[in-house]
DNA sequence: CTAAAATCCTGGTGGC
DNA sequence: TGCCACCAGGATTTTA
């Protein structure tokens, strides 16, 4: 579900209830969830306490005492949240980490497409991940530097979290969009320029959906509205706000693919 | 080599 | 209302 903007929000909102406590307990309802052990995971957690919380992509990562790492990653439909024990139960809560607090942090996953790792060593689980768009370090040339010797189309390259990290369906068509080039534009026929605008596109879009506190859904809603300013994506038959021409919707790299035929080229 | 398709899953929607 | 095909913010693995 979530890309970059959404996981930062999570991770925003998971701060203040989090940062200081320790984790008591670990209730799994779907073990394949657990990337690092059912075993392992219940040994080792208990009595960590959560010294600060992150992101790394689309991984969430917490910070722990004893230098232990959790991450996780919310996939498709995951979420989280921080609720009293005593609250109704979640038929989607697949994991449970109960707090030292008389609180738990529910990791709710319809899908169950979502991770868990618990690990000493955290370049096993992020080590290869491209550059984070955001960070100040990463300059446009940075970005043009990256396409060197690749090939294919701009989109399936985009959403590959080891060339860079965070962008996901949605936002890798906004930003397509923003610089006016086609998601299915070969990588060697792209020119500097358009690498030049489509850095300052995906920094934009990205900027901008986490001030909006990401984008919401109806099955995964979490406060954010940046669905309502969605350009391309989703809007399929719609008439482009730029040019008043129809969006198009294809199909690239086995995802829905949303763009303006007269905007991007 | 690239690229598409299958896989892991549940749930919502729209057509008939 | 029921049934079914299809779709979904991810990422890896298999097949062509």
């Amino acid at each position: 579900m979530p890309e970059l903007p959404e996981v930062e929000t999570v991770v925003r909102g998971l701060r203040k209830p989090l940062i200081g406590k320790k984790f008591t307990d670990v209730i799994i309802h779907w073990p394949n969830s657990i990337a690092t052990g059912v075993t392992r995971l219940k040994k080792d957690l208990p009595g960590k306490k959560i010294l600060s919380i992150d992101r790394r992509g689309k991984y969430l990562r917490f910070n722990l005492s004893d230098n232990y790492t959790l991450f996780l990653h919310l996939k498709m439909s995951g979420d989280l949240f921080v609720v009293p024990t005593i609250s109704d139960p979640d038929p989607h809560a697949r994991t449970i980490f109960s707090l030292n607090n008389k609180h738990e942090l529910r990791f709710k996953d319809p899908r169950k497409f979502g991770r868990v790792y618990l690990v000493k060593d955290p370049n096993t689980v992020i080590g290869k991940l491209g550059p984070e768009p955001l960070e100040p370090a990463f300059k446009v040339q940075n970005f043009i530097n990256l396409f060197s010797k690749r090939k294919g189309r701009l989109k399936p390259l985009l959403l590959n979290q080891n060339f860079i990290s965070g962008l996901g369906n949605i936002y890798v068509d906004e930003s397509c969009f923003r610089a006016g080039i086609r998601p299915a534009r070969k990588i060697e026929s792209l020119k500097e320029v358009e690498l030049v605008s489509l850095y300052k596109a995906i920094k934009y879009i990205l900027q901008r959906a986490i001030k909006h506190n990401g984008s919401s859904f109806d099955y995964v809603y979490r406060g954010g509205n940046f669905q309502n300013h969605f350009s391309v994506y989703g809007r399929n038959g719609e008439l482009c706000s730029k040019c008043k021409n129809e969006i198009k919707r294809s199909v690239l790299g086995g995802r829905s693919t949303h763009y303006c035929s007269f905007c991007q080229k």
